[in-house]
DNA sequence: TTTATTGTTCCATAATAATCGAACTTTAAC
DNA sequence: GTTAAAGTTCGATTATTATGGAACAATAAA
């Protein structure tokens, strides 16, 4: 800390404009839904009442899962994930015409740390 | 969970909406600075640097130290503070002129564990 | 090769949030 | 009592975000 406040460390400044960008994806209910939804199928890649495919390597066909769930258009639910994906929360990759998307832990392990 | 996706349940989707208030609580680079100040004021009550008053009960002056750290008026302060306090993540109470500020731990448990 | 599905991007609009100045209340200091 | 300081609230403005429709590209299925 290299002042009274704390806030002008430049190491800090940077930390806390990614955790900015973190609490700011995650603060519409709409997409802490879709987080939380691919957190959980991320947890339960053997899970039979999904009926999604869950891999090793991420959740597939979630966007039109989003879209069932949240009543939301198409492109909509395309901002939110691309939102989530910007912050560094989830990544997705496209596998033939569906998005393979995964909760990056890192940046949960981050909002975590930070409140340590 | 007693949907497929876990989004319906009702103290689930109670504690979401909690969530959702903190994280927009914290969304904005002006209000985390808030946050994080008072957080290390709180943790520091014994800091010769620091030119408020920290006592057990929390920071005083903070209005004015947070005017005068992020170059924003009064009434924009104040309205911060206040939804920091409606998202439960501090307290004020007044004593004498000015206000007196707590971080709430519980708050940042609540996060914490959304987080595991 | 046509058709359907998946997701993206562009554009416009509606809804929210951030900000400030000014008028105000309460407490403290003179 | 008068003046100063700390915060609040109101009203207006500006900036940002959320949203959906339409046109689009890429892949899969027929």
């Amino acid at each position: 800390m290299i002042d009274k406040t704390g806030l002008f460390d430049y190491h800090e400044t940077m930390k806390k404009i990614e955790l900015v960008k973190i609490f700011k994806a995650l603060s519409s209910e709409q997409r802490l839904n879709i987080f939380i939804m691919l957190y959980n199928w991320n947890q339960t890649t053997s899970d039979a009442t999904a009926d999604c495919f869950c891999s090793e390597e991420g959740v597939e066909k979630c966007f039109t899962k989003a879209c069932d769930c949240m009543d939301l258009s198409r492109s909509t639910i395309s901002h939110h994930f691309k939102e989530l994906e910007n912050a560094g929360l989830i990544t997705c990759t496209r596998i033939g015409q569906s998005s393979v998307c995964k909760v990056n832990m890192d940046a949960v392990k981050a909002i975590r740390e930070f409140l340590e």
